[in-house]
DNA sequence: CTAACTAGCTAAAACGTTTTTTCTCCGGGT
DNA sequence: ACCCGGAGAAAAAACGTTTTAGCTAGTTAG
């Protein structure tokens, strides 16, 4: 039974093996990278080393390789896509395929540059805590989303050392992507226009800055409308469950609505299943919009309406933003609205 | 209107802005780093370093910048989720969960190491041309999934210089985690304990490995309980759309089934919505099952059963193999399947 | 008027690689 | 005996940083 890695205490370098196996550095590095018989190298040595690196637990430094042969070759940037391990990677997908178009075609400014991609994710209230945030070391510059309050309070005071664009945060010193804060606006008129005099709004506790944004518009364009507030049903929080617990529970107190505003299609889904349950009809008794962040809300049954921002319109902006950022230093921080689109679907009686 | 970054040729280094500046190489990464009041930098030299490094447009060696300042810390191990940009990243949720768990508890061997997980992406079929992959300069070591059969073919061929885990994949010199090739089989099972005796599948072309064996795996047992074989949907991909459109034309040429087997979640949503709309009904007429590879199917309405892997198994397992092989190299090759288990709901009339 | 400090900087070492250059043998031709 | 060529390996240079030690004026204390 091997002992495996043996006492190899820390990091096993290539001095380490070098020294193990009797030989020099550049040995071993020729045998670690399959170039020994190039090199002439004897078949004795090689195996001297292989046994070595074996029995040493042998890793290369990543950042030394890439250092040292990256040379002659473009410069390389990292960009980090930084979101919490709690929020769904659905939007990811659409930042990731922009911030790629962009970085393929990016102007004079860009040519001459190789670009990595990375996605770090930070459990949710600890940003702080995420390495080379602060230092520097890890990446270029990065897309920062899904933070909750206690993250953006972080991101208030830190001055982050790199080039860094909010997805749906806004934060004074930084650039920023934000959808256009009338979404729920937006989803009031849908449902006011349909007739709809009854409405509430379905949000999670506690609210995001995003999901904030969308009930206060809501709220406000349905008060401006109807001369009355709408009601509100708060969930735990966003999981189509929690939806759905809090849409049960309203209905079964004898909640009486028509319209239904749901700050996250996710609830949208809970929502529907509670619906159905208590037996009343979408839309004939219940109106319901959503907002357009799940791929599938066209394939609910009936089709949710939604009122939202494009998606690969946030992740180009973004990308945009990033890349004029990464290009020249210095500029002042910009914030980008962007326009809120309704899709009408059967949800409302349209489509 | 400043002409942006100058003539910077290629690459700027502190060595640039220290010549360009007049000043030391230390001087200009002390102010890049914020230490030139404790490193007692005059603000005179400060401001002709700022003004140097905006002018050139400074982007730090992030490679040389870890390397340096990763000193007397832990050897950082730089760990890769490699996936295809045309793939939902849903499974990367899991996984990259599973990962960071993995990485936590991990025991003596991991210790004294710290982890960085990135995801890297590749444009389908292109895996080849992946920086990195090769040349072994961008991770550690990688978990890769959502290949096409030509990334298959590639990796075959390929020798990677460092571990490799694939999921619902299986090539010989690699580790694997694969669904229980069986699943397919419980979903015949399923349908036909529930006297559905009219069966089909729904699946795209061209079949990747994971749906073949669903196809597969299902025919089999559908001929040898049934013994007739059961009906192929074919749709033009995976997408809810292409699911739809195959099975209107198949309904609409008038196909008669009582049970549906559909090798992807999202084709199930495609096919509940032609079903629906030609006026069938799910499960009176036409029952249902889908895969589990959606997080929402038991929000479908009706709830979808479905017969697939506890993917948080399959993150669990694939995170163990990796970490296996990185603290002892030289294993070989290990194969997991993980085990399919059946969620029945109300698609298949029970739950 | 020298000794000791300080401010402000430069020079140099180090991080772990890869690659190129140099060195040392050693067996054959003249 | 002399040079030559080649195999095998060691030594050294380089990648772009950060940090530490060291140097030089100028200032202050004794």
């Amino acid at each position: 039974m091997p002992q495996s890695t043996s006492k190899a205490r820390g990091r096993v370098t290539v001095k380490n093996i070098a020294a193990h196996a009797g030989v020099s550095i550049g040995a071993v590095s020729s045998v670690m990278n399959n170039r020994h018989v190039e090199r002439r190298i004897s078949q004795g040595t090689v195996d001297k080393i292989r046994a070595a690196s074996a029995k040493l637990g042998y890793l290369p430094n990543i950042s030394a390789r890439r250092l040292r042969s990256g040379t002659s070759q473009k410069h390389n940037i990292v960009l980090a896509f930084v979101t919490s391990y709690e929020a769904p990677l659905s939007l990811a997908n659409h930042l990731i395929s922009a911030l790629r178009q962009s970085v393929g075609q990016g102007g004079r400014e860009l040519a001459g540059m190789s670009f990595s991609l990375m996605v770090e994710m930070f459990p949710a209230g600890q940003l702080r805590t995420m390495p080379g945030l602060l230092t520097g070391d890890h990446f270029n510059a990065a897309i920062i989303t899904n933070t909750t309050p206690e993250d953006d309070q972080f991101l208030n005071r830190a001055h982050l050392p790199f080039p860094v664009v909010l997805v749906n945060r806004a934060i004074p010193r930084y650039s920023c992507v934000i959808e256009d804060p009338g979404a729920g606006g937006l989803a009031g008129g849908v449902l006011f226009r349909g007739k709809r005099r009854d409405l509430a709004v379905l949000h999670g506790s506690p609210l995001t800055q995003t999901t904030q944004g969308r009930v206060d518009s809501f709220m406000n364009t349905v008060a401006q409308q109807l001369g009355r507030p709408a009601r509100e049903i708060v969930a735990k929080d966003l999981s189509e469950t929690a939806a759905y617990d809090a849409m049960i529970r309203f209905l079964n107190q004898g909640g009486k609505i028509d319209g239904l505003y749901t700050v996250t299609d996710s609830m949208a889904l809970g929502a529907y299943h509670a619906i159905k349950e208590k037996g009343l009809g979408i839309p004939g008794d219940i109106a319901v919009v959503g907002v357009g962040d799940y791929d599938i809300s066209a394939f609910f049954d009936p089709p949710l309406t939604v009122v939202g921002v494009e998606r690969s319109e946030v992740g180009k902006e973004a990308s945009r933003l990033l890349l004029r950022q990464l290009a020249q230093g210095g500029l002042p921080p910009l914030k980008v609205e962007i326009p809120v689109q309704s899709v009408l679907r059967a949800s409302t009686g349209r489509g």
